[in-house]
DNA sequence: CTGAAAGCGCTTACAG
DNA sequence: CTGAAAGCGCTTACAG
């Protein structure tokens, strides 16, 4: 094209605000630059960092990201939110914690669309997976904490997959198991912090309570409180450890010994996942820093 | 149609998977049923909140929302990650803290699309808005303060827009104005923890320091942090508040005295304004609950 | 009420 | 290299 006349369908774009039509566009095509993404929840830690990590490469690539949220125990809730979004013809989806959801519904929906997750190890769905290792941080924080002298130590459990434990959970046993310890019973919590106050109390009752794995970082927030009103101090009497490294546990006093998960790494790779050529889509780990280690765990007295 | 007919339509939906392809569709009706949003920040407390209030919001109306992160001091990071997004005939845009960017650069993309805002007070930018109300919020923190006897009160400010300074900010120094207090020199963060950490130690070293308002809850804790290191206690040797409440606020030790801004709804009632009949658009102002008292914040000595 | 046609705004293959 | 045509999969107005 004669460099005047680019010049002049530039000034009549301009003038007339000329936009092209995605849709029209994604018509001819058959796909649109969106990237789904499915989760339970947007606003806990993990999850923003995720999508952090997921809106970065998204846009890098071209692409928007688009979110559709919805409830893992109420199988109602994923047509009106998963449904619209892929009524676009979008890339793919990536499901945060795929193992969360009940198989049938989701999968249903999903069915010949392009997907990847980020989940735990649970293997029972055959989908690209980037692995965020649950287990792992929760085996070597109760490694550290037996290791310290500790006979046993406590679990405050975040929820599961339909029926099947959580990874952090598994990862717990795992360690009591290996060292012959006593494995208490789970303290339950629905990653609430009313729910982690209410733990720590119960926790605080028991005075052969030495060591506590809390399901994230959140939660053992909420515990050390709970243990403070108590009168039970916070690594003297009994140690405490979260799981995230979230940006404020080295800022509580004392800090919090935890472990750090990449999970905006975790998302970034997802996107590679679902872009990536598809047979080669296969399991990455997401990298992890190892126990980070603060002023709240200690050898019992 | 016939029920016959109708269930062997069905039936061949089913079998083959057939979905309606959304771009035909949004070509011939002109739009989308995608709600964007505009953000510099997805993983901070207040655009979590806004956010998930979007999303309810859009999926009860049919919506789906799709995200552009923008850095508000690059325009170059505007057209990536909005030009994607409004390539789409979306029904919408919802700019979160519109008066955080550089008017031209952004307005110059949404020209043409509907737009909504979640912000504060500032009115440089003629579009519907819901009004988060940052000032009042301040003020009322720091008249708080200042009741309680403080002669003083300092600020640990946020960033603002473009030059102008955040609405905490003007809130707070109305409120020192309006009592004739002395107004100190804001010590600046940039919402990382760690430029927390280093307010707080600079607050530390200056013995006049009893009272503080911090721009947000995470900086506060970690102001507190600080205090705490320097061997300065809260609040008997000085007050320390937030704004926001973060969920963790009640659980911290003390807890921390704030100020409850519905985020949630805010992000709703943006929603409703993009999707009203846009002449009818004017603004309104998200509930607050309030100073919320809790432990950190006392009489001087 | 049913069925066929036109058209939304692009991209792509093809003829000139 | 340029220009006109066909077609993506819907919706809508209209004829039968």
């Amino acid at each position: 094209v004669r460099p005047a006349t680019r010049e002049k369908v530039q000034a009549a774009i301009k003038k007339l605000g000329y936009r092209p039509n995605g849709a029209a566009r994604a018509l001819v095509q058959g796909r649109q630059p969106i990237v789904g993404v499915i989760a339970r929840n947007t606003t806990e830690f993990g999850y923003t960092q995720m999508l952090l990590g997921i809106e970065q490469r998204a846009r890098e690539a071209g692409h928007v990201v688009a979110i559709a949220v919805i409830d893992p125990h109420d199988p109602g809730s994923i047509e009106p939110a998963v449904g619209v979004m892929l009524g676009q013809p979008i890339v793919g989806a990536i499901v945060l914690d795929y193992d969360f959801y009940d198989r049938g519904a989701l999968s249903e929906q999903l069915a010949g669309v392009p997907v990847a997750t980020v989940a735990g190890l649970d293997d029972a769905i055959d989908v690209p997976r980037v692995v965020v290792d649950d287990r792992r941080a929760a085996r070597e924080l109760t490694e550290h904490l037996l290791g310290l002298g500790h006979r046993t130590v406590h679990h405050v459990g975040v929820p599961g997959a339909h029926g099947r434990p959580n990874g952090r959970e598994v990862g717990w046993r795992e360690a009591l198991d290996a060292a012959g310890a006593v494995v208490p019973e789970v303290v339950l919590s629905d990653w609430s912090i009313a729910s982690g106050r209410a733990a720590g109390s119960l926790l605080a009752q028991d005075g052969t309570v030495t060591a506590v794995v809390c399901g994230n970082d959140e939660i053992a927030c909420a515990v050390m409180r709970s243990l403070h009103d108590a009168g039970r101090r916070v690594p003297d009497d009994v140690s405490v450890v979260g799981i995230d490294d979230h940006p404020l546990a080295e800022v509580w006093v004392p800090g919090l010994t935890t472990y750090r998960l990449d999970f905006v790494w975790a998302g970034s790779a997802a996107v590679d996942l679902l872009l990536e050529d598809p047979r080669r889509a296969g399991r990455v780990t997401a990298p992890s820093s190892g126990v980070v280690l603060r002023g709240t765990s200690a050898p019992p007295r």
